[in-house]
DNA sequence: CTGTTAGCGCCTTCAT
DNA sequence: ATGAAGGCGCTAACAG
């Protein structure tokens, strides 16, 4: 096959053997200028790195791949990129990995175990190093499945149930607490929109309102609790209206910013001022939250610090198969914070 | 190296020769059953099948592109992954390489020429077939330097000078015409609020307003012609505070998104209603519009499209390399579209 | 510190 | 339709 030693556009692909002849060294001298420079004479490095650039040598990674068994490649499955809690994820797993030498590998699963599966079949081949997911409603079974593809993993976004593996997650339960403390304050009557509690982030948040309440010693009865099926802005409208039929609440702790933003909205239609009338208390920060009318208060998830986390954690994983340190799992969790805007000042 | 046989978590890492040896069969026929299916007789292929299954093989695609020069990969560059807009083109870029049985490599570049070389120098390690850039600002010798690396690319979102490569954008002058003849309609005089004019697409969003213009004989002059340096929220909702201390539009025209929310947000705060007193147009149609206060008229980029065509104008230049067809580059402008809602009714 | 050498797993021509 | 064999470019022993 003509094309095999032109795969760059027309100019032959050389290989580390002509970057050896031209610098008058062995082919594991450029090997190695290339992979442990710090073993290699300055002079010879240089006179190697000089022939390097004068051939405009790219090594080829598929060989050395090949020979070592594994690429410097990380797997990367998010449920949905347009969504900007997985994008910033996504965002910080490419810094980090980039930094870290690796290349990334997207694949947006829309929550599809199918797509999962197939993106892991591809990693496998491809013999990725790891992989970083992010799953919405997984099943034990299901990650157990992907566990068996072999590479190592990291779960992001999930309670770990057991410590088959690290996993990077948000502390909901401290930030389910830290809205409805913030709220507390303001001494009236208060409610809280919620999702459906199936899903654990839900109910996470629904914990710790809860926890808020025991604390302070109000009844959880005197709480005006809604749920709505999806967390979307057109809901959360519906929901304060319902709301605003029988009780007048003095707070409003919304367990996403889209709810948040429906419900201002209708406190907004119903004349009365936030947060004059009613205090809200979004959660997400997401862009939402700050572009609002009038800028939600909300609680802010570590997004960078989740993807970085994670990253760190695998490579930490991957160095310690290499390199023969212990590597524990670990079930990580990050502490979200209250982010005071004008919905809920302090 | 122990490890290099147990890549796949403990699991020795076999190959064609033991599944050719269990189905008992020789190497090629394995291959040949994984590339080339039709070629191989009905009965063996299932034998070969089965035994892929039993032993739970995983072919090796790093020797596979080590033999055929290249990878099934492709690179996708991007300035900002938590952009929706860039977030949207990354996902359909996702979708149809994925279809296509290749995997994306993904680098967010900030608009930072740096880590864009760094991404394509791996791209070209990896030898990766071709790569996807969405550029902000690259001038035109940054982008020849990308195109040396040797893989195939296509440019996506911006307007092509020279026809080196094949390249998706969008034809901003058609949005900005779009815009401008639905706000005509309403008769009043009319406001533009636009970026700098030397970024492309607000050169290009202007130039259709001024088609418009003459197309309906409007005389430019009469146009209130609004520039921002930073196309936000703040700067919109200020510009039209500044535009209503002279004059009072009846329409108005913002070539974003964010332009336009401001704007709706600073013409309520002045006790105007939108659309009755004021007609207000976005250009994005992000999700920023629909959630507005009141849902923005805005014009649609097709950004699926643009990630579709542009991975499958990558596709047929690969295809031509490998199967001896012909393949011309080329430029392609995709049509946006006005999406009407309550901001600017029809 | 540097050179020699033997494959990594697969694909593919050539012969059967 | 199938089998045998060589080599893609690189790395990591090991020897010097």
């Amino acid at each position: 096959m003509a094309r095999s030693r032109e795969s760059r556009r027309g100019r032959p692909d050389l290989g580390v053997a002509a970057v050896a002849r031209l610098a008058g060294v062995s082919t594991a001298t450029v090997s190695n200028t290339l992979n442990r420079p710090e073993i290699v004479a300055p002079a010879t490095r240089d006179r190697v790195m000089a022939a390097i650039e004068e051939l405009d040598f790219v090594p080829n990674r598929a060989a050395g791949a090949l020979r070592t068994g594994s690429n410097r490649l990380i797997g990367l499955v998010v449920p949905d990129i347009v969504n900007p809690f997985y994008a910033e994820i996504t965002d910080a797993v490419c810094a980090a990995s980039s930094r870290a030498g690796y290349a990334v590998s997207l694949c947006v699963s829309g929550d599809d175990p199918d797509r999962e599966r197939n993106h892991f079949a591809a990693l496998a081949e491809l013999r990725a190093a790891g992989a970083i997911v992010v799953t919405l409603s997984a099943d034990h079974q299901r990650l157990e499945r992907l566990r068996l593809v072999g590479s190592h993993l990291v779960l992001v976004d999930r309670r770990a149930s057991v410590s088959e593996g690290c996993s990077v997650a948000i502390d909901d339960v401290l930030g389910g607490r830290l809205a409805t403390e913030h709220l507390l304050r303001l001494g009236g009557p208060l409610a809280v929109v919620n999702g459906d509690l199936g899903i654990p982030q839900c109910a996470e948040r629904d914990e710790g309102v809860r926890e808020a309440l025991a604390a302070h010693e109000v009844d959880p009865e005197s709480v005006i609790m809604r749920h709505v099926s999806e967390m979307t802005i057109d809901n959360g409208q519906q929901a304060i209206e319902e709301i605003l039929e029988a009780d007048r609440p003095r707070a409003i702790f919304c367990t996403n910013d889209q709810l948040a933003v429906g419900v201002v909205r209708g406190l907004s239609a119903a004349g009365l001022s936030v947060p004059d009338d009613v205090a809200v208390v979004g959660y997400g920060d997401l862009p939402l939250a700050w572009e609002s009318l009038v800028p939600l208060t909300s609680v802010k998830q570590p997004k960078n610090e989740l993807g970085e986390l994670a990253v760190s954690l695998l490579l930490d994983e991957l160095d310690a198969e290499t390199g023969g340190t212990e590597h524990t799992h670990q079930a990580r969790r990050l502490s979200p914070e209250l982010v005071i805007r004008e919905s809920a000042p302090s």
